[in-house]
Parts: C-alpha cells; structure tokens; sequence
DNA sequence: GATCGAAGTATCGTTCAACAATCCAACGAT
DNA sequence: ATCGTTGGATTGTTGAACGATACTTCGATC
C-alpha cells in the first residue's frame, strides 16, 4: 500500500462541518451515511474509531452513539473487540434485499388504486429527474434519482414507517453497488422501465405497473446477482 | 401519588442480572426492550439516566447507547436536553402501524402459495400456544403468542430484514395496548380468526387466508382506535 | 521450511469525572 | 395574573484511564 491512500489516510487536519442536526451523534451518523451511500468508505473495511473522532472532531464516545445507530440500519457491521466494518453484502443479502423490496413495492403499487395526486406526482418528477440527469451524463444525480422513484412507489402506502424501512433497503442496496464496483451508468437502462411504470401507474393501470415492476426487479436482482458472482 | 408507585420508583438497590449478549449497551437494550414491550414503564414516562445507570450497573455512555437503539425502534423517543421518554402512540400512530402490517402481513400471506412447511408449522404452533393460553388464562402468555403468529406471518415472505421490521412494528404495537390499558384477555376473541387463517393457509388457500387477515386487521384497527378515543 | 506457541502492541469496551448547555420550577416584580 | 429572573437539576459532550481482546511479531520446535 502507498503511503496515502485517499481514503484510508485521511488526517488531514481540521474536522469536516456538521449539518445543523439537533445531536451530535445524529449529525456525524448523518454524516457517515451519505458517505457510506457514496461510496467513500469501500465495503468491508474497518472504520478506526480514532481516526473518525478526529475526522468528525468528536468524542469516542459520541462516535459510538452513531456507529450504533448506522449498525442498526446495517450499513455497518460491528464485531465485538474487532469494531465496525462497512458493510459487505453477499449474495444472500441481495436476494434478501430483493425479497424486502418486493413485499414493499408491488403491493404499494397494486393497492394505489386511488392514490393521492401528490405521491404520484412524486414517482413522476423522480422519472423526469432521473432522464434529465442521463442526458447530462450526471451518473451521480441519475442514481440518486432512480433510489427516489422506488422510495416514491413505496411511499403509495403511505405509511410513515415503511418509508423509513424502505430507505434503510434502498441505503443497504447502494452498498452492493460498491461492492461490484459497478459503473456509474449501471442504471441507465432502467430509467426506461420508471418511465413506463409511472405511465402506468398515472393513467389508472397499477396492476399493470406492479407487472413491469416485478418483471423490472428480477432483472436487476439477476443482473446483480451474475455480476456479483463474476467478482467472486 | 403514593410514596411507592411500582412502576416510577425503582431505586431497590442491586443492578439487574443482565442476559448474555456481546456487549453491555445490547444487553441493557434487550433488557429495556422487554421492560417497555411487558409495560413495565407506561408510556409517556421519562427515563432518567442517572437511574437507570444504577439499576441496570452500567455507566450513563453506555446506557445512551441503549438508548440511541431503542429511539431508532420508536419504543422509546428522545428530547435535546430533557431526556428519552417511553414512546406514547397516537391515534395516528395505530393508523401507521396498521398500514406497515397490512404492507407486510397481506402479502406474505397472499404469496404464499408454496410455503415451506416449516414456516406454515410456526405459524400453527403460534396458534396453538395461543389457544393453550388462553385455556389456561395466562393473558400475558396469550398476548406473547398472538404476536407470535402475526410474526409468523410475516415471516412467510422469508425476508430477514422483513422479519426484523415486522417485530419492531408488533412491539410498537404492544406499546399502544399499554397506552389505552388494555385488559390482558384483550387479545381473546381474536385467537379464534387465527386459527381460520392458519387453517385456510394450511389448506392451500392463500387468498382466503389474506382475506380474514384483512377483515382481522380492519377489526382491530378500529377497535383500538375507538378505545383511544374514548379515553381521550 | 513450516507449524505452533508466546510476548508485545494496537484497538476496543467500559467506566469515571468534569464542564457547558439547556430545561424547569420557584420566586419576585409589574 | 403575567412576565422576567434566578437557581437547581438533568442532559450533551468531552477527555482520560484501565482492563480485555485480537492481531502481529518473533522464536522455538519438529
């Protein structure tokens, strides 16, 4: 390893800002998460909690408030007297994110029968987000985008939990990504899919939508699966 | 209020046995876990640090660490500077959770049509547990036991994230019961539709079965609604 | 040369004590 | 009765300390 590895070294001086939350162990896990969604800590490494406290400019034991919070969510797995780790899913952990994502999904789908305008024009302008992102070749923006589109499907239950618990999925689903290393532009062929299935949905068919949606999960799950599998 | 209420004055001396777990934060987080599901601690009521530090012999940094588990599984909701409090459900919060279940339960059920058979076997056993409780009139085990079943049902999706997310919602769910004081044989009457929907589910009839589940969950929707209303 | 075992080191797990920040209740003035 | 003010109590956060455990290094033995 060379001396300074980008992501492993970095002391470098002062501590980053921390977004306005009301704790400081929910804004340095705040923190850590999008980091973590980013991809700047690589999957399975070890997160040294004295480096941390001096990255984030807090307290071991502040940071262990929000190494619990974020082991919680799965992002990060913590063995005993070893510390925490990046998360590392394996094969088994995508077949059980897509099972997850299944039972959220389709039937927030097929019961928006009479869903409110909003929460559909909220799948929309994730769609619309997401094409705009992929002509400006903005890979960032794009998967962000598509992460909306399916948080905005589940949010058609409209409860207030399951949104929650399909974001944590949809987090956990990011790490994967890391893990393959895929390409920024994984998602493009998908946004296609969005399109039509807020077509779909839009226009009163959400059976229909729930079909492309499930046949839209098993590709990716397959395709995630065989790449996954290539890397091993 | 009297000089000793059972439940607000607890200083008697000697720290909890606590159960084997990997560290003392997850320990005195399983144990406060139980305490708050059983109704040990009515909802609404604040926490004091200093005095569960003493009763369960941990130091207030690892406590805060239970505790930080416990907000993020809404059992418990924290206030900057005034402490965590026993979460205390609101009519909307029932309407959430029964939202969360019939995402999760409904379609469990529905895709089950070729369960394994030792998943519909829990779910049976759930049932009867139930019934042997009840028999006997052990409320406390009958209760434990019906959450069992709808635990199992849920489990039908053969999700571990899903099966996680379904428990914490029940022990929320547990926590409105305690809201409104519900007489312990409150679960009764509901132990006979279990076991219908065991019974249509283990008959090969997914469909059936989701649909007593649905007319259970409408039930008892609105029952807990109607009796936290008339206590407010 | 490889395997196994024994110090040594680094890191985690937990506690303790301290201080600043904030809330709350009691009090007094208008 | 309403509104500041004040003082006490509790939380938020830090820093240091020490035991416990895992990893590493280094020999010793086969």
């Amino acid at each position: 390893m060379t001396a300074t590895d980008a992501r492993t070294a970095r002391p470098t001086g002062r501590p980053r800002p921390l977004p306005p939350l009301p704790t400081q162990a929910e804004r340095v896990a705040e923190l850590l998460r999008e980091s973590l969604i980013d991809g700047v800590y690589p999957p399975g490494q070890r997160l040294s909690e004295e480096r941390l406290c001096e990255e984030f400019g807090v307290s071991r034991n502040t940071l262990r408030e929000a190494f619990r919070l974020l082991v919680r969510e799965r992002l990060l797995v913590h063995q005993m007297h070893r510390g925490v780790f990046v998360g590392l899913p394996t094969s088994e952990d995508v077949c059980d994110l897509f099972k997850a994502r299944r039972t959220l999904e389709l039937p927030a789908l097929r019961g928006a029968v009479d869903p409110g305008p909003d929460a559909v024009r909220l799948v929309g302008s994730a769609v619309d987000e997401g094409e705009a992102a992929r002509e400006r070749r903005d890979w960032w923006r794009m998967g962000t985008a598509n992460m909306r589109f399916h948080q905005a499907v589940a949010e058609l239950a409209g409860s207030a939990r399951v949104n929650e618990f399909m974001s944590q999925v949809l987090a956990e689903t990011r790490l994967v990504f890391h893990v393959m290393d895929a390409p920024r532009e994984f998602h493009a062929p998908y946004l296609d899919w969005n399109r039509r299935i807020h077509t779909l949905l839009a226009s009163g068919d959400p059976a229909g939508a729930a079909e492309e949606l499930e046949a839209y999960l098993a590709a990716s799950e397959r395709q995630l699966l065989t790449a996954m599998e290539e890397r091993a």
